[in-house]
DNA sequence: AAAAAAG
């Protein structure tokens, strides 16, 4: 069945709980962002009739993708009920009960049966912007499928929904999906009437607005009352019973209490991994040989007066102890190893990838991917991947990481594959996935994708990308077919554990990028769970830009001995970043954003709400400088289309929140703009590090208040950034210089 | 504050 043509009635409204939305998960509605009076509106005459989707666009992949049946196919955990092991996270109450509606499994209806999420009613829908004239790029968000080369799984990695949309005032009223995209628009409410905007606003109607009776349906009232929605309590999972393997979900009461949950798993194959540290080798010992000796190195954090004590000394680490929780400040065990090994750069001069180990296929489609020969991070991590240690990797922004991990998992997973004397190049249906690649954002899952799936192709391994805001069933279906290397983000993977349609056991390497951040609150326990479903003693490969102690938590329950490297002399001097700090008033920042975005070059502008930086593309886009946003508010199919407009040159500017700030690559990215200033030093060196990729020059700007001045030298102290401050008002002669050199 | 989960 064509996933567009829509099932009548649609789901039920009871299946999307308001509470629930993704940007909303707090639990109950953000305040104001969802009230009717937050609509935007934006007088458009010369708008022309919204657009209706090509309709027949996916059907091949579709039916290629679809598999027979979901009743027969599920394995994996299912014999090995010993792993019952995700049964065993903490009760959540807190989780949303989407299973609640559930069938039993036997009962549901396979899964060509089932209406496909592309049906969902088109709540992305944005009029105002879309509509515009000058714009139409609404068909082509299946460019990031294009940009990859060989692909052994076509199916996975495109958004589908989108364009065959029911007209909006078909649309059926349910549920938070609506609501949240309602929000969308919204945000440019007060734009005609003020000279300034006002972000962040979400006050009732304004008198500019007309009336939107015509143009929305009342979504909100289809919402149940707060008080109509059943207890948390009462909407936990009921698919305990027909769902043995991973179903119990409830807290294991045959547990000793004092256990700290999440160490809790009840897997009889494994000894028992605990945050005392006692039971690991003994890594205390040989710390002391990496003590005392780094202060002369040319590395970046060399400046005097970071050496506040012993700990802090590191220059892996500058000062910021006293914002780390209390139990993380006392274990820098993770800390003395990370100085172990600095490779120079000069040290890699004619060195090759296959000198490092890597077979000819793979350096071939390094080679093709334009990695001809390896940068210094690459050259320092790939023999000790090789050889199966577990690696800690620290490259500055744009160095090449993903390289670095991708290939020799690769390549190990070749060797491992021969050792096992298993016969490689044919598909097995139904293999487990043996590598694992996790990141923190869907769509560096997806560039990551992009990079190894070449790799992985041509030694005969299949990637896939398991993330949300997706429809499952090709995800799911690749998995059925075989592969050999998940790419993914820590929600969908854990949410397919859970159906029994991932099953990790197999992964003998995983690999965390922008491992930092993965254990930032939030982040850090799925990402646990996760890696406990893996094999025992399985390779794991920390990569950050950042990485630093923040990983302790990992590294001590997963890795062993690990080797840890660093590339030495990346500071600012080896930089290719331009760093500017504009002192500006508030009332100016929205001008000076569109003085410094005017121009030819890509533009990639930070803010630090979702809300903000929807507005500020939309003020962008209506002062006719051409921007889109990219932030968790969009849809899947959206996000993926915006980044992609920006990669491919279609507008030169994109607002993002810091969903973009880790990881994204796009070329040629020559400004970053801060319209908000980062909290964090780490924030700000992710960032910027969006532009002077790979040697090429890049500047970036920040804005800030006099009254943020501070804060901000004391974060650039902490990056060891070096910029100045400048006053600046727009018209400045100062704003054309800035942007003159780009 | 943002991100990551809904067949």
């Amino acid at each position: 069945m064509p996933k567009n043509k829509k099932a009548a009635g649609g789901r039920p409204a009871k299946n999307f709980d308001p509470s629930y939305s993704r940007g909303g998960s707090k639990g109950g509605p953000k305040a104001g962002s969802r009230s009717p009076g937050h609509r935007g509106y934006k007088p458009e005459p010369d708008a022309p009739a919204r657009r209706t989707g090509d309709k027949a666009r996916w059907n091949a992949d579709e039916r290629a993708a679809r598999p027979a049946s979901s009743g027969g196919d599920r394995r994996g955990h299912g014999d090995r009920p010993e792993r019952g092991s995700y049964g065993d996270r903490p009760a959540r109450g807190d989780r949303p009960s989407y299973g609640n509606d559930r069938p039993a499994r036997g009962d549901r209806p396979a899964y060509g049966d089932r209406q496909p999420r592309g049906d969902r009613p088109a709540y992305g829908d944005r009029q105002q912007r879309d509509d515009r004239g000058p714009r139409s790029f609404d068909r082509d968000d299946r460019s990031s499928s294009r940009d990859r080369g060989p692909r052994a799984n076509a199916d996975s990695d495109r958004p589908s929904y989108g364009n065959d949309r029911p007209a909006r005032g078909d649309r059926p009223a349910h549920g938070d999906r609506q609501q949240r995209d309602d929000r969308r628009p919204s945000y440019g409410n007060d734009r005609p009437a003020r000279d300034r905007p006002s972000y962040n606003d979400d006050r009732g109607s304004r008198n500019e607005r007309p009336a939107r009776g015509d143009r929305r349906p009342a979504y909100n009232n289809d919402r149940p009352a707060p008080d109509d929605r059943p207890a948390r309590g009462d909407r936990r999972p009921s698919y305990n019973n027909d769902r043995p393997a991973y179903g119990d979900r409830e807290p294991r009461t045959d547990r000793s209490s004092g256990d700290r949950s999440f160490n809790d798993r009840s897997r009889d194959d494994r000894a028992p991994r605990r945050y005392d540290r006692d039971e690991r080798p003994a890594r205390r010992d040989d710390r002391s040989t990496y003590s005392n000796d780094r202060n002369d190195r040319g590395g970046s954090y060399s400046r005097p007066g970071f050496q506040k004590s012993e700990r802090s000394e590191s220059k892996f680490y500058p000062a910021k102890d006293s914002r780390k929780p209390a139990y993380l400040n006392n274990d820098d065990v993770v800390l003395e190893r990370l100085e172990a090994e600095a490779i120079q750069a000069a040290d890699v001069d004619g060195v090759t990838f296959a000198d490092l180990g890597l077979g000819t296929n793979v350096v071939r489609s390094l080679d093709a991917l334009g990695a001809a020969t390896p940068f210094p991070i690459q050259a320092a991590t790939i023999p000790d991947v090789l050889a199966g240690r577990d690696v800690l990797g620290r490259g500055k922004t744009g160095s090449g990481k993903t390289i670095a991990f991708g290939a020799p998992t690769v390549e190990r997973l070749m060797a491992m594959w021969a050792d096992s004397g298993k016969s490689g190049g044919k598909r097995q249906m139904g293999r487990k996935p043996r590598a694992l690649i996790l990141a923190p954002t869907r769509e560096l899952a997806l560039q990551i994708d992009r990079t190894v799936q070449p790799i992985a192709q041509s030694v005969g391994l299949f990637t896939t990308q398991i993330y949300g805001g997706v429809p499952q069933h090709r995800q799911v279906g690749a998995l059925q077919r075989g592969v050999d290397i998940v790419i993914g983000t820590p929600g969908r993977i854990e949410d397919l554990i859970e159906q029994g349609r991932l099953d990790l056991s197999e992964v003998a390497i995983t690999v965390l990028d922008e491992a930092d951040h993965m254990c930032d609150l939030g982040f850090l326990e799925p990402v646990q769970r996760i890696i406990r479903e893996t094999k025992d003693g399985g390779q794991k490969l920390l990569f950050s830009a950042t990485l630093d102690k923040g990983v302790a938590a990992l590294v001590d329950e997963f890795l062993v001995d690990p080797s840890v490297h660093e590339v030495a002399g990346e500071d600012q001097a080896s930089s290719t970043i331009d760093h500017r700090v504009l002192l500006i008033e508030q009332r100016d920042k929205l001008e000076i954003i569109k003085q410094l975005a005017d121009r030819e070059g890509k533009t990639l502008v930070f803010a630090r709400t979702r809300a903000f930086a929807e507005q500020l593309a939309e003020d962008l886009d209506y002062a006719d400088i051409p921007a889109v946003s990219l932030h968790g508010d969009l849809n899947q199919s959206r996000r993926t289309r915006n980044l992609q407009q920006l990669t491919s040159g279609r507008v030169s500017v994109l607002v993002a929140t810091d969903v973009a700030a880790r990881g994204i690559h796009v070329d040629d990215i020559d400004l970053v703009i801060q319209a908000d200033a980062p909290d964090e030093y780490k924030t700000y060196l992710h960032r910027s590090g969006r532009t002077g990729r790979a040697g090429k020059q890049g500047t970036v700007v920040t804005l800030i208040t006099r009254s943020r001045q501070r804060r901000m030298a004391e974060l650039l102290d902490r990056a060891e950034i070096e910029a100045d401050f400048e006053h600046v008002a727009p018209g400045d002669e100062l704003m054309g210089q800035l942007t003159a050199g780009l």
